[in-house]
DNA sequence: TATGAATGAGGTTTCATTCAT
DNA sequence: AATGAATGAAACCTCATTCAT
């Protein structure tokens, strides 16, 4: 039941289209990266409209110069610093529910993992938010479509419940995938506010708690009862594991 | 039942902080509605840094020059800006609950109005969202007190729902605020996702039972059903509320 | 015989086309005018080039921003020094030949108008040799529609002189027009090889002398004493005028 | 009475003072003439300044790094260029005045090769009167004086014709010489609006026949007739010496 | 010797803000 | 009070030049 996570070469293909002068293409790559990092870094804490190429060149040791050999653009900045975050989903998502076979058990870890890849950096999450309009509308299609992919991850999880009965049969699959991913989004974006008074596996837990009592069947229930349960004593390891990703 | 309108005064006392050159109060109030109209629009279609001054200007039918004689900054114009969208929500909502008795359908008008106030303008509500960041942070913590003031009219809602039994008791009601507020962002955030597959009513309705499901009582979800039908036979008035909304 | 100086029009409609954000055209064309001067002399000096903005800036005692109010690009700046430059021959040639009714003494008078405003600011000729190129392929051909429409000038005394019986029926005009016309842009191009050595009157005199040498009727040789004659005699009328030039 | 081809060296002198990190001289004196050859060939196509020197590497496919190992400068470049085209004119006249014994036959020989040389590449041409002035004083002096020796080869032919009789005694030879030189730039800078009219052929008699009016004695003119018929009936040949060149 | 990635000074251009009218 | 021309700081971006390999 494991996913194919070979989802990388999507992004690939679109990044492949920024051009660059250098040939080399393992020194694009690591370039690029080095770049993005530094872009998501600062464009995440002053935006990016207030951020020079200079702030970012020197959050990412490199001269301005350089900058514009693996880019042309200030815009393809944001646009390889919002396809890293998005990509960033897609990749930990799969990892994230390897091993798990119960299909309610790798429902509810691909929201806690959405909601905890926000927490990694809230702030990129964010950035994603606020600056995708500033993309021009070919990319900001790119963008969009990024999101829907990832969203299709937790789709086959819901379709999987249905099957497996833990799920009505007549649940609005979309409709309860849009709403779990907003639920993890406002995590990220409204953790100033939320932050303060619970974690994020609390948050996650009540969320599902409120979420789910509209589409599970009887033997549902009794599952999330169970799951509660055995996270209430496994809780060490669920901490360990929030913290590492 | 019904509450005090008279949160104007907490903006105002925020707005008159901004200096203007000008003494006649009536005017600088008539200018600057004026003047925050046009910026609402043109942050809101092209955003917030890519909108000049002189944008705003044309836009209001003014001089650049006359603009800052009502503000001091480009800021403050963004900041008159998200103050006056927060406004309205502040406004339009107790004037939906008016004649409203039940808890229950006041709980539901609130959320609709809300969902309905940022269809009004969806492009305003994006504002706020992506451009709160761009704030100094006074003011952003000004945004956000206003943004929980307006949480505080539906947490009444909540609360009246539990005293009157329609809600469990140990609803956690921040909690259940939130969401709701979130669902209702969530729609203007994603309307492009979502526009063209429901009506603002039906999202509505759908997450209301998606949500309700997990702390209505038996009680409540009795009035919920007697709600649903009386609103299927209303859907005309309604169609026409919202039209002319 | 006196033809109709109502040329300015012309290249007004070129200018024209240059979008300023300033309003008033009045202040727009002494702007313009102020700018103008000051890009043709700083051009001319060191080249389109190597020449900044604020070099011309600084050149007209303005600011730099307030070029960017009158001017779109540094390429509009080029072109309106090479239009005025190109302006200045279709000016002052009508001013010329203006009270002289002899066809021949009004050719001779042209090309002879024809060096000397060269010569009041070689420089800028030279920049119109140069640096048309840099112009974009539209506005050079408006630059070369320019060039010709003042050739033409020379071409009309040409054919007087052939009505009149001074120069051979078969006179090819195109030729000569054009063979004096560079004969005048020599003495800009390459004043640094002939100032030295002779003043313009003593150029214009030899090369009239040889160039008409082909085309000239018996009637016309005479004729060519005579003006001779007579310029000699009137070397201080002539020395002031072109000074005044 | 063939004239000295050593010529070479003087040129060679110059570029002997460009620096280079590079021993061989073979290798350098190669390198270079590829470097130059892409470069006359991308400074004529899009100038001087808009030409990069990643331009001019490509062009000569070789490395950005290579070409600073044969030039300190930009300039350099230019300067190279410069030579190259002066150069082949030094080098192609007296090729093509080799064999003529007449005088005047050499004059006009010497003219119409000024003209072809241009025509080959009319663009390199122009290219030397843009931007010469472009150079360092010291270096456009070096232009200016090569120019001068060029111009030197024609003189000799005049002052042959003089000699032999052909021209007037009291011909102004440096008058005549300049005169015939701009005739031919002025092929070069103006092709485009004579182009289409006529040949290089056409353009040469024409001009030679206006401009030696005044200095044929009738000895000369005579002899002008002749060359004239025999011009005219070894048409072939010239056709395929100047498609040759 | 040849390469091409890296540098950073400097140019063009924009636009918030001022101020004379 | 209202206008809009003028200012100039600061941003993006280019490209000649260097230097490690």
């Amino acid at each position: 039941m494991a996913r194919n996570p070979k989802l990388k070469s999507a992004s690939h293909a679109l990044v492949g289209k920024i051009k660059s002068t250098v040939d080399d293409p393992r020194l694009v790559e690591r370039r690029r990266a080095q770049i993005t990092e530094a872009a998501i870094n600062v464009f995440s804490k002053i935006g990016y409209y207030s951020a020079t190429i200079r702030d970012v060149a020197n959050k990412a040791n490199v001269s301005v110069g350089l900058i514009y050999q693996y880019v042309e653009d200030k815009e393809d900045l944001l646009f390889l610093a919002l396809i890293e975050i998005l990509d960033a989903y897609k990749r930990q998502i799969p990892v994230a529910l390897e091993g798990i076979e119960d299909p309610l058990r790798r429902f509810c870890s691909a929201v806690s993992t959405y909601c905890s890849v926000h927490g990694r950096s809230v702030d990129a999450t964010v950035l994603a938010y606020r600056e995708t309009a500033s993309l021009s509308k070919p990319r900001r299609n790119v963008i969009k479509q990024m999101e829907i992919e990832t969203n299709e991850m937790l789709a086959a999880c819901v379709r999987d419940c249905i099957t497996a009965g833990s799920f009505d049969e007549d649940t609005d699959i979309e409709f309860l995938c849009y709403q779990a991913i907003m639920f993890s989004h406002a995590w990220a974006l409204k953790s100033w506010n939320f932050g303060s008074r619970m974690t994020v596996d609390e948050y996650v837990d009540r969320g599902l708690a409120l979420m789910l009592h509209g589409v599970l069947t009887s033997k549902g229930s009794r599952q999330i009862r169970q799951i509660n349960e055995s996270n209430a004593s496994g809780k060490h390891h669920a901490a360990r594991a929030s913290a590492a990703a």
